[in-house]
DNA sequence: TTGTATGCGTTATCAC
DNA sequence: GTGATAACGCATACAA
């Protein structure tokens, strides 16, 4: 026999697929006795829904997109293994598109979800604002943004932690700590979260009278890490007097961290450093790493909530939501 | 104007919908002037194909699904990544399952999937045997498996790296070293890879004359880490000779080099320590961890080609494929 | 080379 | 409370 179809189901309980349908969906009325008749012979049989026939006459996919620069990067997977448990929960799949920071691959993908007939799209994360029109479909598909600044905010809801209290908690814990001359490592490009905790960074700053300097106070790194330890070097030589560092996530600093030691320099005697992200492997460096805990839990459930809300009503388009940030201090900034 | 269907683009291309099909698919004849009519229609109104009917007539959903334990393991994303890179391209959609490593939500997925019609079916790691006897239908997927046993090895394509030789070669390079007495620091529960990686252990320490002592030699970690300072400390007690440690992941190799550091012990000097994965913060870790770097390209791309290939003919079934691993010398163990 | 007609499995409308 | 049937968009067998 091949698969069971609604068809069947409706022949062995003696009954029409109308009311087969009715029973599954547990829509309309029916008699207690063809329920169960109905229920018994599609347990024996193990029939199963044939998804794409319910898609095409419901217009609807039971499956949302997700948008994700690099999956293997902790933060992200962490975020994404959260999403996709919640959207499982709540019946829809979950597929995945790794841009790999690709413009190209974006729309590509963009495309094929559009084709696919997805109910939802998140996005996360990016250089580039979002922006939803590349979509060539007459109706947009709802959609929301995790640190990924949208093209227009009045077309879907944003999603984010406070980069900007993290950032300026984590530069206070600096000086509190007794340095005089913090500064930010930092990517060359800059996505939504890093513009937001290079602000939180200057403002600390300011609030306790230290004037930013531009190029002192800015160690501009490579997003492939090539050379790091070179513009190190050539960053000490020029601020030489700089005795703690705030890096824009753990993976800075973790590398900055073991090339000073590397150097001599001790950590954090003569040069404090803190990241962003809290991954495991904070715990397990030597020094361990200080870090900004981002409440991945919270931003996932937000993001699927805000989501399924959008697909039935948008009301609350052009919301923007900020997931607080928690210190997570440890042996490297004390 | 509501989405384009394939009867939009005949009205307005003054064709029938057959002809259209056939030019889309470019499958059967059609003059070249009626091809390029067609295209021109198409790419005017930004036509694109409904998959949720294609999939139902085709029956055929170009999808696959990736059954994975935890993906925001550095290792499984890795392989996730590349997986979904080549399937785009191959045109197929990824259905990311974290199974958070349950049985019941495997089973649920697998439930899903089904539904779905997915044509495909990867099966990354996981402790317990595979049986893909879990789906209801009577036609059985077909899936691969990526470091995880069959129930049956005649109904699937074993992918894996050679664990057994990553393992010996880390064995003995602790040997070549000076180690005596190295241990091994695995899970208590251990997967198909898992015991690849003891045997290779056991065999290096054969090689080279040294017995190994079950209660000695081997270092049994809680999977969550829990009280993982004490266990240390219980083992270290009782086989006080330690002068190596192979662990079985880095992530284990890691948090046993900080506890070490931080109970005195100097890593190299006193117990040298590799690890298995090479992920990138065992370059920013000090001292740097040594350890077996596994081709996640080479084993993503073999699992996508042999599903593929599945697909269309059962030849290669009970096939076993070994990628090879090499060693990568660091720090913590010259 | 092209058109007509059918059916894939489902839900929803309408009639009974 | 239940059944018959149209429609979703597509590919294809068969006709022309």
């Amino acid at each position: 026999m091949a698969k069971y179809s609604i068809k069947d189901i409706a022949q062995l309980a003696g009954v029409s697929v109308a009311t087969v349908s009715r029973v599954i969906n547990d829509n309309g009325r029916f008699s207690e006795e063809t329920r169960k008749k109905v229920l018994a012979i599609i347990e024996r049989t193990g029939y199963q829904t044939n998804f794409s026939a319910k898609n095409l006459r419901m217009n609807k996919s039971f499956s949302i997109g997700v948008l994700v620069p690099d999956i293997s990067n902790y933060f992200f997977a962490q975020v994404v293994q959260k999403i996709e448990e919640i959207l499982f929960k709540q019946g829809y799949a979950t597929i995945i598109c790794n841009t790999a920071r690709s413009e190209e691959k974006e729309i590509a993908y963009l495309q094929m979800l559009e084709s696919k007939g997805i109910d939802g799209l998140i996005v996360i994360s990016g250089a580039k604002s979002f922006d939803i029109q590349k979509l060539k479909g007459p109706q947009k598909i709802p959609f929301v943004c995790i640190d990924r600044k949208p093209r227009n905010k009045s077309t879907t809801i944003f999603i984010g932690s406070n980069h900007y209290q993290g950032a300026f908690e984590a530069t206070e814990h600096l000086l509190k700590n007794g340095c005089q001359h913090p500064v930010i490592a930092m990517h060359t490009t800059a996505t939504p979260s890093g513009v937001e905790r290079l602000n939180g960074f200057k403002d600390a700053l300011k609030k306790n009278s230290i004037f930013f300097d531009d190029k002192q106070a800015s160690l501009l790194l490579d997003p492939d890490h090539t050379n790091l330890t070179d513009t190190l070097k050539t960053f000490l030589k020029e601020s030489p007097n700089t005795d703690g560092i705030f890096a824009i996530n753990d993976a800075i600093a973790m590398s900055l961290m073991s090339n000073l030691l590397k150097m001599g320099i001790k950590v954090p005697k003569q040069i404090k450093v803190i990241g962003f992200d809290d991954t495991p492997q904070d715990n397990y460096s030597y020094p361990t790493l200080s870090s900004v805990r981002q409440d991945t839990e919270t931003i996932a459930t937000t993001a699927v909530t805000s989501l399924i809300s959008l697909t039935k009503n948008t009301n609350d388009l052009g919301k923007s939501i900020m997931v607080p940030v928690t210190l997570v201090p440890r042996d490297s900034s004390i």
